[in-house]
DNA sequence: GATGAATGAGGCTTCATTCAT
DNA sequence: CATGAATGAAGCCTCATTCAT
């Protein structure tokens, strides 16, 4: 019965993730239960509420984002790294509407997911440290304000009365450019290293 | 007899601000009207629904803005000017969190707030295209991005576990720093003017 | 409106009151909703719970019983009046098995019913007082105990095999009986009078 | 395999017993399960109802009580004896909340529970008579009459602000006094036996 | 206009019981 | 025999909206 209970609850999964593509987040359980052709009490017993679906469906995103960081820290240039960890939340979260809600919202509970995002966080504020170091990232940011920056934005590209995916592009390139330390403090002479070299 | 009429429509508005500076942003119709001493069916005349209500409540809010606005194209430094209404759109959107969703939701009704938020957007821009001219802002934003921009750093700002008004002033100057123009397009040469030559 | 809802109120304080007569003590606020061909908010609007309806059906109840307690103790023997009393709860219990609930459970809200039932029991006490002080009752019942085990005789009636009345009579007689002073530490003197005269 | 079945059973049994010491006489046979660490299946196998299980736990208090009978039966007062068993049916009572289902309620299945009961209803009507004859128990009450006085007296005191114990020890000594034979009826003469001659 | 009672669809959750494994 | 997942009827309650007075 393993296997039979095993396919329900992907059952349901699969339903709530159809939804949230649908574009509908509200993911009430006796709709899913419904749509997932499965008793309303399967899927209470599998999430008890809203919020355990929620998490369940975040954790494959949750653990691909934790690969991403490492990747990330992987490469050699610090700030590219940062750039590309950025990048891959903000896809995740450009995909997936639901996911906002987990990474934005202060887990209470013990859960798999909030102990995957602590996770999560701690490999990006590996990340930030590096760039910090290298002169790369302003100080007064730690990942808690990454994540929820990147959550900011997709918050205002999905509100954009055109195209949400390069509405999305054009502020997370201004929240990358916001994120270099402030060069009037950081290196206020001419003739410094404060670019690049071309 | 249009004075009472006068009179209860101010009663749920009132009733509505202090909901929402209670935090209670659900605005429930139904509850306004016991909370204001009033009937059911008077606030469904007065607002037939939570966004004209909604709405209603924003007018204030423009108007100020709008004022603000005028302020700001009245300071000599364009990005002086720019930052000066960034922060006031701030200030308002954390001191009324239902505001947000006027400011950040596509208006469909053909309503004062609409407008108002469409004369806001103008005036905006003109603040925008001086700041642009000026050397001060990025090429790829307009007045709807700015104005989705702060609603995205509330945001963002609401969900941090710390102070909200600390983690907004962060984001905040994150994003005004992310707006000046990338230093690595502009070919900037020491002791001349950030803008290309045109 | 004052009629209508009136009516509709009730409508459903008849409908709960058939079914209490039909012995269903359950009280579901949706079905009687239906039954008094009422929607189920006006049942909620009148009686937000189940107590809240029961006490409202037993309020007449108590009106009675409180009548009742003042002709008691109009009357001139202490203990015929006490008697009379006890009957009369007694009655009223057979009459209505909801109203068990509302003469035994301890009430915690502030309600017209717990008011009413703190009244009798003081009228109750007056009836006590008087009887004990004529010799006719013990010393260590007061209003509450009476009230409770008049509930008990109810209570033990009820599950008889053979006919609840009959044995409620018999199940009063044993309480009144066991009500009086314990003649042995009351009058353990022979010749006096511990006996009414014939 | 029969020792685990048996041991299982035993488990199921615990748990109610806890359960209902606990104050909960609901015993859901799901949540009863968990408790005892067993199956669902397991626990309706042994228990198909809710009644049945209790009837199971009745057993041993029944037993108990067939035996207290019979001590009583053995005391050399009649009186006494029969004061003696109801304070022990009092007594299970008070420690056992579920118990008094089985002993209030009529029986309708043919099971060990229910013969017990009559066993000891049979014990009972032994004392009775006995006490009857010897002028010490009212004629109108017979041992079902008892078993359900002393429930109601369980239940009254139950419903009582204070203390339970002692509000169901002034119950039964009401009712103990209640249970002697009317002295009015009996011509009771100074000096002579309590009984008329016959 | 104002009132607020009435409506009832809609959502949520529990739990007794069955049955596939 | 044991397991415990699955079921879904059944109950509960809220709230947006209408409409009689």
């Amino acid at each position: 019965m393993r296997v039979d209970a095993a396919r329900n609850r992907d059952r349901v999964l699969s339903a709530a993730r159809e939804a949230v593509a649908r574009g509908d987040t509200s993911l009430q359980l006796n709709e899913l239960a419904r749509r997932a052709g499965v008793g309303v009490g399967t899927v209470y017993r599998n999430f008890p509420t809203r919020q355990a679906l929620l998490e369940a469906l975040s954790e494959d995103r949750l653990l691909a984002l934790l690969a991403e960081a490492s990747a990330a820290l992987a490469e050699a240039d610090p700030s590219s790294g940062l750039r590309r960890l950025l990048r891959a939340v903000l896809d995740v979260l450009l995909a997936d509407e639901a996911f906002a809600e987990v990474l934005a919202i202060r887990q209470e509970a013990r859960s798999a997911a909030a102990g995957l995002k602590t996770r999560f966080d701690r490999a990006a504020e590996d990340l930030i440290t590096r760039a910090r170091e290298a002169g790369a990232l302003r100080a007064d940011v730690d990942a808690e304000d990454l994540r929820l920056m990147v959550c900011g934005v997709v918050h205002a590209a999905r509100n954009n009365g055109g195209d949400t995916d390069s509405a999305a592009e054009r502020y997370l390139a201004v929240l990358m450019a916001g994120l270099r330390p402030d060069p009037r403090s950081a290196v206020p002479r001419c003739g410094t290293r404060s670019l690049p070299p071309e």
